[in-house]
DNA sequence: GTGGTCTAGACCACG
DNA sequence: GTGGTCTAGACCACC
C-alpha cells in the first residue's frame, strides 16, 4: 500500500493520510475486508510518529470506512462513506479546486480533461 | 459582495473567505481594478474577528490576486493566480473532492454533470 | 447459555462477556454450582479468540462469582460479588448510564420505567 | 466547574472527563452557550496532560454537545446528545450498572432509591 | 491567549 | 503483536 506525504502541503499529515487511504478505497485498491497495515508499520514507512497514523485511522473509523479492533488491527469495512454531508458540503471543496484551476489559467477543456483523467483512475473498476 | 461562512466546515474561517473571494474573481464578479470592501466591514458583516479577514486578504495578496495599500484599501489586480504550485499541488485537492463524491456513492456521470455545472458558473464571463 | 457481543460497543469484548454472565447470574439463570461452558466452546460460538474468554472468566473469578479449576472447568460459586468497591464506584456507572438517558431526551418518568423494567428482569427469581 | 478523576477507575482519564462534563450538562450546571474552561486550565487543575483534555473535548464535540472554535475556545451548544444509538445501546450500560448493584447485594428497593436520588440530581431543573 | 498538531517514548490493554 | 492511552514538551494556526 503506497502512501506519500507532502512536506509542502499545509494540511496536517494525518489528514493527508486519511485522504490517500480514501482514494485507495475509492479506487478499489483497498477492498472491503482488506486489512490495513499496522499503525506502527505505516508510521515507520512514512517516518512519522505512531500517533499521527493512529489519528488518521481513528478518523477513517469515524467516517465508517474502516473498523479498528483492539489487538487485531484495522480492516476496510465499506467503500461507502457515511454521508451525513449536505450537497453543499460536497460542492464546496469541488468548487474550490475548480476555482484554483481556473485562476491558474487552465481552459474549461483542459480542466474537464483533468477531471476525466482523475475520475477514470478512481472508478477503474466500473460503475 | 456576498460571502458566507459555514460553521460546520472544519477549515479555518480565513481560508473559507479566501476561497469565496477567489471564486468571485474567477467568475468575473470581481474584475480587475474593483476595490474590495474594507476589512472592518467584511468582519462586521460576517460577525468574525477583524484579524481573520485581514489574514484572508494577506493570503490573496500573496497569490497575486489583490493589492493591499495602506490607507486606500485593497483592489483586485489580476484574475490570474501566481502559479507557484506544481501540477500535483493542483491535482491533489481535485482528487480529494472527487474521491469524496465517489465514496458518497455518486456515479461517474453524476460527478461529471456536477463538475460541468460548477465549471459553467465559474467561466460564465469568458474563456 | 446465551451470550452476544456487540460489534459497535466500544468496550472490550472480554468485558462485554463478563457483564453478560454477571447478568445471567443476577437473574438466577446461572445458579450456584452450575458449570460454565468450556472456554473453547464459548470462544467458538462467539467467533472470538480463546484468550478473550479466558480473560473474562479470570475477571469473574477475581470478583468471587465463579471458581476455575484446572481440568474440571469453571462453576458458579456465588451470586454475590466480593464488594471491594466503594459506594462511589457503584454510583459512577449508574450515573453515567442515567446521564446518557437524560441527554438523549428521555423524561424522568420514562427513565424510571426503563429502570423498573430492567430491574424486574434481574430479580425475577427472588428477593 | 468541578471535575475529578479517579485513579482507581480503570477507564481512561479522557473518558472520565467526558462523562463528568456530560453529567454537568445534563444537570444544567453547564447551559447552552456557556464557555468551557480552556484545555490547558483544566489539564493543569487535574494535573494531567493537555492532550488528554483535548481528546475529551474532541469527543464531546463529536457527540454534538460542544463546539470547539480555533482561537476562541469551546462552548456548550446543546443539552441534547445526537442520538444515533439504538435503544439496546442505551439499555446495555444501564443493565450492567443495575446488575452490579444486585450482585453486591442491594435490594430492589435500595436500588430504586439510589436511582431516584441520582436522577433527581440530574433533572433538578425540572422536566 | 485560544486550540491543533506532532514528536519520542513509555506503559498498558487486548486478542 | 495488535492498538490505546498518556506524558512532556515543542511549535504552529487561528482569532
Amino acid at each position: 500500500m503506497f502512501i506519500t506525504i507532502d512536506e509542502k502541503d499545509r494540511r496536517p499529515i494525518y489528514l493527508q493520510v486519511v485522504d490517500e487511504i480514501k482514494t485507495l478505497i475509492a479506487r478499489g485498491e483497498l477492498k472491503e475486508g482488506t486489512p490495513l497495515p499496522p499503525v506502527r508499520q505505516v508510521a515507520a514507512n512514512l517516518g512519522v510518529n505512531l500517533n499521527t497514523i493512529a489519528t488518521a485511522y481513528r478518523e477513517l473509523q469515524e467516517e465508517g470506512l474502516i473498523s479498528i479492533k483492539h489487538g487485531t488491527g484495522a480492516i476496510v469495512t465499506s467503500s461507502r462513506a457515511n454521508n451525513f454531508s449536505s450537497e453543499e458540503d460536497l460542492r464546496r471543496p469541488l468548487r474550490a479546486a475548480l476555482t484554483q484551476l481556473v485562476l491558474v489559467g487552465l481552459s474549461s477543456k483542459e480542466i474537464l480533461d483533468l477531471v476525466a483523467e482523475e475520475l477514470k483512475q478512481l472508478v477503474k473498476g466500473g460503475k
